[in-house]
DNA sequence: TTGAAAGCGCTAACAT
DNA sequence: ATGTTAGCGCTTTCAA
């Protein structure tokens, strides 16, 4: 293993010296900049990254937590994660994959190590357990998700409100009056998840406001759990000619049952998703649909996480990332309207 | 923050006594032993990862590489690295997530920072750019996958040889004589990844063995690309009565195309999946499936890191777990054979 | 512009 | 059964 000693030894400097080119925190002289890189090339030296942490109290590392759960639409969350992966790289950061189950645990854990930097969390509850040791924490952590008290945090999410309340503007502009929206399973909302909720919020507020009749239900993403939720919605609402849709898994069998039964998309009956956008582009029908953009939140607490650490802070704020309707083929004016 | 130098202090003892009891490396009176480990609680110490990084040139880490592509169904990858992460921690080693991307350069930024004790790779290629370093690696790497030459590597991977036989010995035994095989995408092929190619062989040669017919087709997720191989599979070979599928995405939409061009499941024709056992469970005609065991793999592959890690290592070989064909509602016997 | 040297907090010989 | 002590490889004052 080479260390920093022995590139100091072949370039002919002092180790400070070799550390000072590695971190450019002070002037050296190009002569013995360049002497010193082309040993570091030679030898093949890459730093101990325990040494260096020991010394720095900096671990270059971000723990990231993910939820481990099967009832959660995994490719946003596995989008999220490389996401926050790729984006930590570029600014020097690894990531530390921490599984949801370890719960608080994981934070004192992380903190009392000093195993990284920061933290990034995912799957935020409403009133989250991990939130009274984040806020006492030292480390700065950033929360994908929005709880219901993020004062003191640094979180990003989707304003999944706004986003509720677009997919009812959207209907509404073509004429729909009553919509039926099949929701996520219900232990989503049971466990009271931040964004679930919101959505249901934006729909419900919108809808009030320009006088629809909305029907919500929760639906597990089985073809037989969309079937038994579609028969009691049209049982219910006979009238319902629009339907939204937050449920990954349950797209493709909703609109496999619409056609079974004649409904034709969008003739009959409207839908749009709130979902991941590759599943809203790739259904049978195109989906109109609302996208989560996993991405920008990965790269954007990635960023704040690392502003935080290194000394450029923000204040603790919640970025609401504002939702974008991309219309497709699912969408069309009523019936009744035409 | 706590360090071992307080908790010493306020136990009575000397460090190297507080660093046996927490590592047990040597023997303890019950009650120093309990001195410490109270003094440990009451003052809430964490040892600092770096310092015993540093002292003991062991991080208690595992770098997990995980493919960073779009064209792979990514709940099976999911549930890989969350069984990694999950078996890693049982085991006191911590998940370094690592993506595919930084390709055999994170190789040598491991071993050359030390910052991992071992790594696992997914998504491995069958001549792969990283196994040259891997090899010369002074620290262990195991691969989920199986690449051309797993000479003096360490390989966890399904016997998707034998998952590919198992699927043709199945359909044989139920009359069957003419199948046709929906692949991943072409890129998969291309890239010569692993599993792909070996579950093809599979299923040509006993197909080749049992002197069956069988038709290969790479196909696209989507549902138009779905329906022209469909359409060009029945074109060529009208007297096909079996589908091999293996491409998580293709499922439904086969299932969906199917059914809509008058073709019953399982009456009329035969479906059988290599997929990630939800996606079979789930279809709108529960499949017949042999699922890819990826808790398992994730399991064993950090098993047998940890063991290498911690000197209890065997000598490199493949372990190729024995695929299970689970008989569900998507297979019969052939109209003609009833 | 560079060097010397004192730790960072822990582990693991080497003592006793 | 426990204590003493010498590093592990790096960063960062303090000096020159």
């Amino acid at each position: 293993m080479v260390t920093l000693a022995e590139v100091a030894r072949h370039a002919g400097v002092s180790a400070s010296t070799v550390s000072y080119v590695l971190s450019g925190k002070r002037p050296i002289s190009a002569a013995t900049r360049e002497r010193v890189e082309s040993s570091v090339r030679t030898l093949g030296y890459h730093p101990n990254a325990g040494a260096r942490a020991l010394a720095s109290s900096r671990s270059n590392i971000i723990a990231l937590m993910v939820p481990l759960r099967t009832d959660m639409y995994l490719p946003v969350m596995t989008e999220i994660a490389t996401a926050v992966a790729t984006a930590a790289r570029a600014h020097g950061y690894d990531i530390l994959l921490l599984t949801g189950d370890e719960g608080p645990e994981a934070v004192r854990r992380i903190e009392g190590s000093a195993l990284a930097d920061a933290m990034i969390l995912m799957d935020v509850e409403l009133d989250d357990g991990r939130l009274p040791l984040l806020r006492a924490a030292t480390r700065p952590a950033v929360l994908i998700g929005l709880p219901s008290d993020p004062d003191g945090l640094h979180c990003v999410d989707l304003d999944f409100a706004a986003a509720g309340a677009a997919c009812v503007e959207h209907l509404a502009g073509l004429g729909h009056r009553e919509i039926a929206v099949v929701g996520e399973a219900a232990a989503v909302y049971e466990r009271r998840t931040g964004f679930a909720e919101r959505t249901l919020a934006g729909l419900r507020g919108r809808a009030a406001e320009l006088g629809l009749r909305l029907l919500h239900r929760p639906c597990e993403g089985s073809y037989a759990a969309v079937a038994a939720t579609l028969s009691r919605i049209v049982d219910e609402r006979p009238g319902t000619t629009a339907f939204v849709v937050q449920n990954e898994a349950a797209t493709d069998p909703l609109l496999a049952l619409l056609r079974q039964s004649g409904r034709a998309v969008p003739e009959d009956v409207s839908v749009v998703a709130v979902c991941h956008e590759q599943v809203a582009a790739r259904a049978s029908v195109p989906l109109t649909s609302v996208a989560v953009p996993a991405r920008e939140m990965g790269r954007r607490a990635v960023e704040r996480a690392v502003a935080l650490v290194e000394g450029r802070g923000a204040d603790p704020e919640a970025v609401l990332l504002a939702p974008q309707l991309t219309v497709r083929a699912s969408t069309a004016r009523t019936p009744a309207d035409t």
